[in-house]
RNA sequence: GCCCCCGUAGCUCAACGGAUAGAGCACCAGCCUCCGAAGCUGGUGGUGCGUGUUCAAUUCACGCCGGGGGCACCA
């Protein structure tokens, strides 16, 4: 459910029926919620837009408007006409407050909403090549890619989270005899890894390894590429364990064709005619759906392209689910045309695949770009990250950045700002409050009921508490601010914008910080008070729904809210 | 040459087409007998250029200028 929306919904009705008095129909009507105090909790622009059709300066047809709505609800305080036209609603405080309890009743689902109707969506990400280990712009690609998913399925979707293994085609080839060669070096054999091979340090190790498990005779090419393989795939799952991130489904190329899933889609486009041989080689014509040229799909040695299964691997998709989503990395967004032309041609509806490219990474080290490279062996891993700073700090470092913009990664300077780094205040916020709420405890008198606010699993009903004993406006503000987390959400989920969630969850803790901070100067901002019982509950009513807003928020970003900050290097109070 | 991304504060980034363009870091000045100073308060400082659409443009369209990336019968 979400409360602001109701608030929305009823304001909208009253507006209708003011134009409705004066004849004009209504429009879908919309509000923002300004930045400024001073132009009221909830604004709309319905004046201005229908100016022209009234025949009218804004600002009169506002007024017209308002008469017309007069007397307002009690639950708003009053109504303005300002700026060009703008039309300002102020709404008492019990408007946003008698809504907390939904937040406390909902827990950790407030703010998850209905609106996806359990559409399935089938969310791919990261899909690095298994040669080698993942990089730091497979781990961008994850922690948007694991945001995106949460933020769905709090949005009502169901999302499913996959991985496409690559494990077919000439870098596997180039890669297993890379690997071979380190096998023989390492048994001291003449052995050169082949041109445009991958010469990285972890092949060398692992051939290393293989030597010592004594092989009689050198093994079949096939064995490497095997071994090598799992333990590339086995690396790469556990460099994503570490980063909080599991995919429901590793997806293998090769059982598109083990199962023929290809050559059944190519069977498909052939018979609606958009496949056609030329120079001994098959092709797409992808053109006929806008792309630049059209595309190989079977090679003149017969072998099939690397797009011709994803043409499959795409069929295969819409068949299990009613969105696909893909993530591409930055040097695939050539790709785009091709593969919605691929979905169009075989009958699925383009509008319902949606291609994010998550811009590059780039890698600086003291302001130098550091250009990486799988094949040529120098790359900084996502293990090399994460070694430097924490799952928390490098997944919220990734969120804050709209992924489709490039992003300039020091990691010196990463480890640097550690300290500082906003993540930090996130989670200061509500380890606060579970500090506050511990204080609590050995300050207020037990009684039946406060016991019962005081624990987790606390729910409205254990105890009447007044929440009109609230009366700053910092506390109104507060929970107008929990109120907006659904349509946050919402939102987020529609624009596929993760960014959004963590600007929100800092504004939120920034909120309450400089409220929190307040009680230096001024008692009236103490949240514990041994002599006021119900006013101390009403604050800490407030402040558990806070926490609740920050718990979800960090959840869906796979970042965790600790009860405590514990750091040495940070020195406490004198 | 064609295609994609990006030009916003000294730096890293925000801003459903809305009102006085916001944060963090950095810098300057204050604040811990009192619920955690990983904090708070105040200050310095910005939309690359041009034309259009609009009541309203950082946002949309077109053209420049600048930075990055991609244009395989490789994957």
């Amino acid at each position: 459910m979400d409360p602001m929306q109701k608030i929305k919904e009823k304001i909208e009705s009253l507006i209708e029926r003011a134009l409705e008095q004066i004849n004009i129909p209504a429009p879908e009507i919309v509000f923002s919620v300004p930045k400024q105090t001073v132009h009221g909790d909830l604004s709309t622009n319905i004046a201005m837009i229908l100016a022209k059709e009234a025949k009218k300066p804004p600002r009169v047809l506002a007024e017209d408007l308002l008469r017309q709505m007069m007397p307002l609800p009690d639950w708003i305080e009053k109504a303005e006409i300002a700026g060009p036209g703008f039309i300002n609603f102020f709404l008492k405080p019990h408007a946003y407050f008698n809504s907390l309890a939904m937040i406390m009743k909902e827990g950790k689902k407030f703010g998850s909403t209905k609106k996806g109707k359990g559409e399935k969506i089938i969310l791919e990400f990261v899909s690095a090549n298994p040669t080698g280990p993942l990089n730091v712009v497979s781990a961008r690609a994850a922690a948007v890619g694991d945001t995106l998913a949460n933020l769905l399925k709090a949005a009502g979707f169901k999302a499913h989270k996959e991985f496409y293994v690559n494990d077919v085609g000439n870098q596997i080839e180039l890669f297993a005899e890379s690997l071979r060669a380190r096998y023989l070096q390492a048994l001291g054999k003449e052995a050169a890894i082949p041109e445009e091979g991958y010469q990285g340090e972890y092949l060398k190790r692992l051939g290393e390894k293989l030597a010592r498990s004594s092989f009689r005779r050198t093994p079949e090419s096939s064995h490497f590429k095997k071994v090598g393989l799992k333990k590339m795939l086995d690396g790469q799952k556990k460099s994503l364990k570490r980063f909080g991130v599991v995919f429901d489904k590793w997806y293998l190329q090769s059982d598109l064709i083990k199962k023929k899933k290809l050559q059944k889609s190519l069977a498909r486009l052939k018979k609606r005619g958009f496949l056609y041989e030329k120079e001994g080689a098959v092709f797409f014509r992808s053109t006929a759906f806008g792309d630049d040229k059209d595309r190989v799909v079977q090679k003149q040695d017969g072998e099939y392209s690397y797009f011709a299964s994803d043409i499959a691997y795409h069929e295969d998709k819409f068949k299990r689910g009613v969105r696909v989503i893909d993530l591409f990395g930055p040097d695939h967004h050539g790709y785009v045309a091709r593969t919605r032309a691929s979905v169009a041609a075989l009958g699925f509806d383009p509008e319902k695949l949606t291609i994010l490219i998550i811009q590059q990474v780039n890698l600086l080290e003291n302001e130098v770009v550091v250009k990486m490279s799988k094949r040529a062996g120098k790359l900084i891993t996502m293990d090399d990250l994460l070694d430097e700073i924490s799952p928390d700090v490098a997944r919220f470092f990734f969120l804050q950045r709209a992924s489709s913009t490039p992003l300039d990664f020091d990691l010196a300077l990463a480890k640097k700002e550690t300290p500082e780094n906003p993540v930090y205040y996130i989670q200061y916020a509500h380890a606060r409050i579970a500090s506050i709420f511990r204080k609590a405890k050995t300050v207020i008198p037990a009684k039946a009921g406060i016991q019962s606010l005081l624990d987790p699993d606390f729910r409205r009903d254990d105890e009447k508490v007044d929440l009109s004993l609230l009366t700053l406006p910092q506390e109104k503000e507060l929970a107008k601010k929990l109120l907006q987390f659904p349509e946050v959400i919402a939102e987020a989920a529609k624009d596929l914008a993760a960014h959004h969630l963590p600007f929100y969850a800092l504004e939120l803790a920034k909120e309450f910080q400089a409220y929190y901070s307040h009680a230096k100067q001024d008692a009236r901002y103490k949240v514990v008070d041994a002599e006021n019982r119900p006013k101390t509950l009403a604050k800490l009513y407030l402040l558990k729904n806070i926490q609740i807003v920050l718990q979800n928020a960090l959840k869906l970003m796979g970042i965790s809210a600790p009860e405590r900050m514990e750091s040495k290097d940070v020195a406490s109070p004198i």
